[in-house]
RNA sequence: GCGGGAAUAGCUCAGUUGGUAGAGCAUCAGCUUCCCAAGCUGAGGGUCGCGGGUUCGAGUCCCGUUUUCCGCUCCA
C-alpha cells in the first residue's frame, strides 16, 4: 500500500512535469481542489472521450448524442430531487465540535416557545374550569400574546434569511435567540454554511428580475428534458439511448486525491429508455457492456470489480458501480443505474407535459423506464494514466519513465526524429512530418540526442516514432520504433500512414 | 470540518547557533553524435507560498493565512 501510495505521488508530479494536469490557477496559490489539463491532457482527454462516444453513438444504432446546456430551468432540479435533497444550514459548535442544522435548532426553539404557551393554556384551564375559552385566552393572555408574536417573528425572519440566503441572519438570530449546544451548553458557533450540493448563480442581470439558477450537479437531467424531442425528431422507437458528454458541478465539502473527487467534472452519461418490465434485462446487459468497454482498453479484469449497491437511491430500483483498482484502493469509475420511471414521471408532473411512448406493438401509451450508464471522465483519464505509468530498468542498468497508455488513447500518435540535424535528414524528416500531421498528432523534434528523444516521447506515451537516417535518403525508408518493446522495424515512408493506422485500430 | 506533517529554480533537494540564496537534473543557444537520457562551451531562471511580528538584520524564530499530503469525518 505504501508503494502504490508512492507510485500515485509520482504520477502526480508526472502529470504536471509532462504537461498533463496543472492545478487551477496555480500562480495565484491554486484554488482547492480544481484542476486544469494541459498541452498533452486536453489530448488524452479528448481521446477518450471520442473512445466513449464511438462505442455508444457511433456503435449502437439506437443511441444518438446531445449536448445540453449546463444552465437549465430551476424547476427540474425540483423535480429531479436535488433541490430537496441537499439544502441544509449547518452550524458548528467550536466547543463540543458537534455540528447540527441551523434550520432544526431554530426550529426546536420555537418549539419550545409553543410548548410554553400550551403550559399557560393548561394552567388557565385548571384554573377556569368549563367556562374556559381556549381561543379567546390566547388573543387576549398577554404572555401567550407575547409568545405568539415571538414566534411569528422568528418565523418570519426565518424564513426571509433562508430563502435569501442570509446565513449572516440565521446565525444572528440563533445567537439573539440564545439557543445553547445540547452538548456543551455553550453559545460558541461557528459562522452558518450552507451545505449545498448545488453550485448556484444569478440569470438576469437586474438583481429584481434575478432568478436562481445552478450549475448542473449532473448531466442526466439534460437527457430526460429532452427525452421527447429526441424521440420525435429522430423517429426513435424503444429501447433507445441518448448520449451525452459535459461538466457537472458539486460542492463538495470535502474534495480530495488530485482529480478524483474535483468540484468541476466531466461527466460521459448514456440514458436507456426501455419498456417497463424489461429494465432489469437491460440493467444487466449494459453492466456487461460496459464492463467489456474498460477491458477493451487493454487493462487487466482483476483490476475491476462490480459493486451493487444494496442500499438504493430514491431513484433507482437496482444500481451498480464499475470499481476501478486505483492506487489508493478500489473506487467508482462507473455507475449503472436502473432509475425506473422517476425522472421523466417527476419531469411529466412538474412540467405538465406528457412525457410517454405510443408503443406500436401494444398501441399503449406508457413512461418508458430508464437504465443509465455515467462514467467520469476524469476518473477514467486517472485510471489510465495510473495505470499505464512504469519506472523500468533496462538491460544496460538504465532507467526509463514510461507512459503504456494505449495507443488508440494516446496524446501524441507519432514522433518524426532525424537521426541527427545535418545531412538533409532534418528536411527530409519534416517533410515526412508535414504530410503524417493531416493523418495524426504527431510531434517533430531534433533536440539532443536520439536516445533522449526516445525517452522524452516514452514519457508522455508516444506509441511510435519514426527515425529518418541516411538510409532513408537512399531508399526512402524509415524506422518505425514501438514504444513498449522498444523494438524497430524498416518499412517504406510511403506506408507510414496505413502502418501506423492498423497498429492504432487493429479494427481497420 | 477536526487533528498532524509539508511548502526554497520547471523537477529532486541542500542551506550550520539568524548575517547579501546553492547543487544536480531539466530548459535555451551552439558544438559533437548513424539508434535508446545524463560528452563539451555558454546563457537564462528564485523578492525562499502569501501577510504580519520579533530583531540592527529572518529562508531560518513567533502568529495568521493559502495550497497540499496523511488520518478522522462527510459523501444519491
Amino acid at each position: 500500500m505504501v508503494k502504490a501510495e508512492e507510485t500515485f505521488k509520482k504520477v502526480i508530479s508526472h502529470c504536471k512535469e509532462y504537461g498533463f494536469i496543472f492545478q487551477s490557477s496555480e500562480i495565484y496559490d491554486g484554488l482547492s481542489a480544481v484542476y486544469d489539463y494541459g498541452q498533452n491532457g486536453v489530448l488524452l482527454k479528448n481521446n477518450i472521450k471520442d473512445y466513449w462516444w464511438r462505442a455508444m453513438v457511433q456503435f449502437h444504432e439506437n443511441i444518438v448524442g446531445i449536448d445540453s446546456a449546463i444552465f437549465m430551468h430551476p424547476t427540474i432540479w425540483k423535480a429531479s430531487g436535488h433541490v430537496d435533497a441537499f439544502n441544509d444550514p449547518l452550524i458548528d459548535n467550536k466547543d463540543s465540535k458537534k455540528r447540527y442544522r441551523a434550520d432544526v435548532l431554530i426550529e426546536e426553539h420555537v418549539e419550545k416557545l409553543k410548548e410554553k404557551i400550551n403550559k399557560e393554556v393548561e394552567k388557565a384551564s385548571t384554573r377556569f374550569g368549563e367556562s374556559f375559552n381556549a381561543a379567546l385566552f390566547c388573543q387576549t393572555n398577554p404572555r401567550v400574546v407575547e409568545y405568539k408574536e415571538k414566534i411569528e417573528s422568528i418565523n418570519k425572519r426565518f424564513v426571509s434569511a433562508l430563502e435569501e440566503n442570509r446565513l449572516n441572519d440565521v446565525k444572528a438570530l440563533i445567537e439573539e435567540l440564545g439557543i445553547v449546544c445540547p452538548v456543551s451548553g455553550s453559545r460558541n458557533w461557528t459562522e452558518v454554511r450552507q451545505f449545498n450540493l448545488m453550485f448556484s448563480t444569478q440569470m438576469g442581470s437586474l438583481s429584481e428580475d434575478a432568478n436562481l439558477i445552478y450549475l448542473r450537479p449532473e448531466t442526466a437531467q439534460g437527457i430526460f428534458v429532452n427525452y421527447l424531442n429526441v424521440q420525435k425528431t429522430g423517429r426513435m422507437k424503444l429501447p433507445f439511448g441518448i448520449a451525452q458528454i459535459g461538466k457537472a458541478f458539486r460542492n463538495e465539502i470535502i474534495a480530495r486525491q488530485f482529480i478524483f473527487r474535483m468540484r468541476e467534472f466531466e461527466q460521459m452519461e448514456m440514458q436507456f429508455f426501455v419498456q417497463p418490465g424489461q429494465e432489469m434485462e437491460w440493467y444487466e446487459y449494459w453492466k456487461q457492456e460496459r464492463l467489456k468497454w474498460h477491458l477493451s482498453l487493454g487493462i487487466p479484469a482483476e483490476k475491476f470489480r462490480f459493486h451493487d449497491h444494496e442500499k438504493l437511491a430514491h431513484y433507482a430500483n437496482a444500481a451498480s458501480d464499475i470499481e476501478f483498482e486505483f492506487p489508493f484502493g478500489f473506487k467508482e469509475l462507473e455507475g449503472i443505474h436502473s432509475r425506473t420511471d422517476f425522472d421523466l414521471a417527476a419531469h411529466q408532473e412538474y412540467s405538465g407535459k406528457k412525457l410517454q411512448y405510443f408503443d406500436p406493438e401494444t398501441n399503449q401509451s406508457y413512461v418508458p423506464y430508464v437504465v443509465e450508464t455515467s462514467i467520469g471522465l476524469d476518473r477514467t483519464f486517472l485510471a489510465i494514466l495510473s495505470h499505464a505509468y512504469r519506472e523500468e530498468k533496462l538491460d544496460d542498468g538504465s532507467e526509463r519513465t514510461v507512459l503504456s497508455i494505449p495507443p488508440i488513447l494516446a496524446p501524441i500518435k507519432v514522433a518524426v526524429l532525424p537521426l541527427v540535424k545535418k545531412d538533409g535528414l532534418a528536411e527530409k524528416a519534416r517533410e515526412i512530418f508535414d504530410q503524417l500531421k493531416f493523418h495524426y498528432m504527431c510531434q517533430y523534434d531534433e533536440k539532443d540526442a536520439i536516445g533522449r528523444r526516445y525517452r522524452r516521447q516514452d514519457a508522455v506515451g508516444t506509441p511510435y516514432c519514426i527515425t529518418v537516417d541516411n538510409q532513408t535518403i537512399e531508399d526512402d525508408t524509415v524506422t518505425i520504433r514501438e514504444r513498449d518493446s522498444m523494438q524497430q522495424q524498416r518499412i517504406p515512408a510511403s506506408q507510414i500512414a496505413s502502418v501506423v493506422a492498423k497498429l492504432i485500430n487493429p479494427r481497420l
